[in-house]
DNA sequence: CCGCGCTTGAACACTCATGTTCAGAACTAT
DNA sequence: ATAGTTCTGAACATGAGTGTTCAAGCGCGG
């Protein structure tokens, strides 16, 4: 489902911006060259294949939301309607925190790209993530899962919010992964629900 | 309650630190001219006050630390033990929260300093920061205020999350600053509590 | 075997942030 | 008014990151 399909090569674009994404997440400065030697790859090579800081950025940036775009969708998300079950809506939550928590470098550096900086393909995405979303929230709502008065747009900030606490502290060592979606769930829907 | 204790002039330390801490968070890679120009300072004149980037990154960022410990301190999160009732614990909170949304940009700031440039005053400071939050946490839970079964140092992260998340709709204009307050408590309490 | 594509390290010029110095302006207190 | 302090703009040297070019190395298929 993602946008880019290119051919698979020793150091794949992929794998590149895999790492860039933990490298430049950790520390929003660092140099191509250290880029370069993270993902243990030419700075040449780097530059071949992403002509421009920007190009980068923008790159990683565009995969980050391809990313979110796929979880949300293998979630399920996009498949409920009125008469989708609270069973149902409860299960595709589940697997949404589950996925959700892994992305949290690429959550991570979404944040912190500057608003203004950000070229306007990227900013028409945002939304484009949020909607389907917020839509799943509305037939939660619908279905006595979420509490009706609440804003669909404070549960979805909510929803990542509470995700990117489980993933810094997974990351910090203080939570086991196995117990993070469990953890995220039960305090999302005691928070968001009736 | 702050650290530093300066004279003040007509463009004082801690106004320069207040816009530095707006564009620093707005844009991590700012020059120091832009900070010295938001300010409306000579950039000579910030190089007088900070010698080097480095010290006004650590100044700002035992500043925002001060504020926090300030919030912390001035909602009587210290003073409680035992005895303290359950309605006094949860006026501590709603003050706690209160407090903190204001302080968005500087949780910001400080989430994204990366960890291994942070010296070593400034990482001895964090525990410090959080340690009576937990223990005023671990009190609320004797009380029958949070669910005694979740972790105390899940139920902050909770909290600095939902604060922050607040924050973050108030910046982009869906929430009014009016209803942030209620709103993370509600969500808070609801998710954390019994 | 040979050519083709990709990678790589080195070298280069260029830009920009940084830190420093200095002399003049503005402001304050005596 | 005057001396002392601070602020300010300008200029400069320095260093680091960036983008470019090029020649050499390597793998792979024809």
């Amino acid at each position: 489902m993602s946008v880019q399909a290119r051919r698979v090569t020793s150091s794949d674009p992929v794998t590149i911006l895999e790492i860039a994404a933990e490298v430049l997440t950790a520390q929003p400065g660092a140099s191509l060259a250290d880029v370069a030697a993270a993902a243990g790859v030419g700075r040449t090579t780097l530059h071949n294949r992403f002509p421009t800081r920007e190009a980068l950025l923008l790159a990683l940036a565009h995969d980050s939301l391809d990313r979110c775009a796929d979880a949300t969708m293998n979630a399920g998300v996009h498949g409920v309607d009125e008469t989708t079950s609270r069973a149902e809506l409860q299960a595709i939550l589940t697997r949404l925190v589950h996925a959700y928590i892994p992305l949290g470098p690429r959550l991570d550096f979404l944040l912190q790209q500057p608003r203004a900086a950000v070229d306007e393909t990227l900013q028409a995405r945002i939304p484009e993530l949020d909607a389907p979303l917020e839509r799943f929230i509305a037939h939660a709502q619908q279905a006595d899962l979420i509490a009706p008065d609440l804003p669909p747009w404070w549960v979805v900030g909510t929803l990542y919010s509470l995700t990117y606490s489980a993933w810094d502290h997974i990351a910090s060592g203080n939570l086991a992964p196995r117990e993070a979606t469990p953890l995220t769930l039960r305090t999302f829907l005691k928070g968001c629900g009736l």
